[in-house]
DNA sequence: ACCATATTCTAAAGATCATTAGACTACTGT
DNA sequence: ACAGTAGTCTAATGATCTTTAGAATATGGT
């Protein structure tokens, strides 16, 4: 009888598909140009610049992400431009690191070892802040490229790069509260602008999420520029 | 200054870390000892046999899981027993193999040939499933081992290993319609006792679904040896 | 048409992984 | 104490993966 033959052949070719997901996301690479990836699309270019990898490098690892369906090319021009196959490769991603920071301590330690270290910035609640930023009781600063935050950002936000932020630090009210975030937990971007602004005498606070865990959690987002020029 | 190295190294570390999981999920085999151990806490025997893997690679796998804080084992007498280190590591598995079939048409093509292939055989939906079981229209026939029936299985399904189905096979009752489940989509258990019950003249269906799915859908459970003798 | 740029493809190096064999540990039954 | 069984650990094999270099392709600007 052939049954069981069949039946382990059938097992072993979908557990081996199911295995190509989990192979593109076993690389500390990969999964970070997934989490870029999901702050909007962008090119090969940018993606090796912001992952300090060389292009040919992350072209290679864009490519197992192509071939395991997770991201897709769109050419235009000089430059390929990838993005998430879907807003589902988003949410399991957050999926696998949640997993990563219940499980592993070691995520723990240098989470906090790193971020909790420093000087206390709470963290602050997503919804309460939202409810703020409505009753227009905070400064709402995105750290991240122009490029991301046109792409989606948190309602009433700034779009106000960290390369920026030295330049036009007297643009900020003082009389507010400000709220600073960037691309998520592992993002030191709001890190240290919250240091600066501690240090010029603002009362600021970092998001511990980023955009990406804020547009997963259902929360309203914002496109375009708005709030980029002024 | 070193906040661009150090803020590379943390990066790496932490998405080092998450990597780990994903490694944990990149094998198929290993994919397959979770989804068994989805059905509950199993010796490396049970494993090896059930997998088709050699003792000493279960073993060897086992690790890699263990490693990843996925499983854990427990010593009693003269056998190791592993189970899931948290119900969520069950509902991740779920995901992963969702991305994985929304993602790659790979894994519908071979569950297609495979299970739709042969005669029809409709999953039955689950909550329509639960209130026909509640109201006493249907046989529910859980094809699993024993140990994984007593583990937790489906509220009045009755405990009938497929081995022994063709001894006990007068024992079900013919003017009910019957429905099959066992270890979800990827198994043929249900799907060879359905093919032996319709050709005895039974009205019987197969549940898609096995009974992970059906916990993880958050619907009741039942556990014990209930079922399991008459 | 020609050159520069962005990216991919191919090939090759070293690193890591899967699998198995052999030695070893721990427990059970006699 | 002794033998037998279950499982792990170590080491070795071949297979696969990561990274980089070099050649190839495609696009846009001149």
């Amino acid at each position: 009888m052939t049954a069981a033959l069949s039946s382990r052949t059938v097992k072993n070719a979908l557990y081996g598909q199911v295995a190509r997901i989990g192979k593109a996301v076993s690389s500390p690479q990969r999964l970070e140009l997934l989490h870029l990836l999901a702050h909007g699309e962008k090119s090969v270019e940018t993606l090796a610049a912001q992952t300090q990898l060389t292009i040919k490098n992350a072209s290679a690892h864009l490519r197992v992400l192509r071939e395991a369906r997770l991201v897709e090319p769109r050419k235009e021009g000089q430059h390929v431009y990838y993005r998430l196959a879907e807003e589902g490769v988003a949410t399991f991603f957050l999926s696998l690191r949640d997993l990563a920071e219940r499980r592993l301590a070691e995520v723990r330690e240098v989470s906090q070892q790193y971020f909790g270290g420093r000087k206390q910035m709470t963290p602050v609640d997503r919804r309460q802040l939202l409810s703020r930023i409505r009753a227009g009781e905070v400064t709402v600063l995105d750290l991240r490229d122009e490029p991301e935050f046109a792409a989606g950002h948190i309602p009433g936000a700034r779009s106000l790069p960290i390369r920026e932020l030295k330049k036009t630090l007297r643009s900020i009210p003082r009389d507010q509260e400000v709220v600073a975030y960037c691309h998520g937990p592992y993002c030191v971007l709001s890190l240290e602008a919250v240091q600066l602004l501690t240090a010029k005498g603002y009362r600021a606070t970092r998001l511990d999420d980023g955009f990406v865990e804020w547009a997963a959690a259902g929360l309203p987002v914002e496109r375009g520029r708005t709030g980029a020029s002024r």
